[in-house]
DNA sequence: CCGGATGTTCACCT
DNA sequence: GAGGTGAACATCCG
């Protein structure tokens, strides 16, 4: 998936289907069905249900319905289709051939419309009733309090526990990147070395960040994007960006303006 | 040909 | 327990 403005935009485009009744359900791909539930049992208890809300945490979608909450994971290359068309036409990664092979899950509306999941490398998925316990207060919405007690006593880095979505959900690498970057803080650091004032500055500029970068259109729009390169440099200062692996994901930062 | 890529989960290390 | 690593998923791109 995309990241949580991605999934923010999915979610406005799916929100065309409340108070829509399923009278179908393609669910062609068994591993695609997350939390032991097979292709008959959705049928069944989601057929002739009527989406009632629709909500986001963090990277997941969530359908309310008369029924279960249908839950939507997108992965890195998922995408949503409504009644035909790409809810978003600029996702990078997300290969706008349309295998019929690669739709993994849809919903059929008595408009006749539908959604569809696309997504060629089955990274995504589809869950009911999901556990959102599981994820941590969504970054939009986190509060000081909040992000104080996620990033204390830590020893891990600061970027991990920022894309840890268990304590915080929504960051995904670019946009913990874009973050730092903004925030001028090493992604290395240990989270619990952050000063109260830091942390005051992190929540600013993480919330900035997110309103900027969404207005934009998305989380590979930031002012690093084009710097994620080998070769790249800080648009800020000039510095040859470092290049590391920091919570099991390529990360650039400036060894000079992020401390 | 090879390495990575907006992600998550799991087994296996230290 | 805390973190880290590599594999798996399967396709595209440089």
């Amino acid at each position: 998936m995309p990241e949580m403005l991605e999934v923010e935009i999915y979610r406005r485009a799916a929100a065309t289907k409340l108070g829509r009744r399923i009278v179908g359900i393609d669910a062609p791909d068994a591993w695609y069905l997350k939390g032991g539930i097979d292709a008959g049992s959705v049928i069944t208890v989601l057929v002739g249900e009527t989406v009632i809300d629709d909500r986001r945490r963090g990277k997941l979608l969530l359908l309310d319905t008369t029924g279960p909450t249908i839950g939507l994971r997108f992965g890195m290359t998922g995408v949503l289709d409504v009644d035909g068309a790409d809810a978003i036409d600029a996702l990078e990664y997300a290969s706008h051939r349309r295998d019929p092979a690669w739709e993994r899950f849809v919903l059929h509306f008595e408009d006749g419309g539908a959604l569809r999941m696309r997504d060629p490398r089955r990274l995504g998925g589809v869950e009911l009733n999901p556990d959102e316990q599981r994820l941590g207060p969504d970054a939009a919405e986190v509060t000081l309090r909040q992000l104080t007690a996620l990033l204390a006593d830590s020893n891990a880095p600061l970027k991990a526990r920022l894309m840890d979505q268990a304590r915080l959900a929504g960051l995904g690498n670019l946009l913990t990147d874009e973050t730092l970057w903004r925030a001028g803080f090493d992604p290395a650091r240990a989270a619990g070395s952050l000063s109260h004032d830091e942390v005051v500055t992190l929540r600013r500029v993480m919330r900035h960040t997110l309103r900027v970068l969404g207005a934009r259109g998305g989380s590979h729009l930031g002012d690093l994007q084009d710097s994620r390169s080998r070769q790249g440099n800080c648009p800020a200062d000039g510095s040859p960006l470092l290049r590391r692996t920091i919570g099991g994901r390529t990360t650039y930062s400036c060894p000079l303006h992020q401390r």
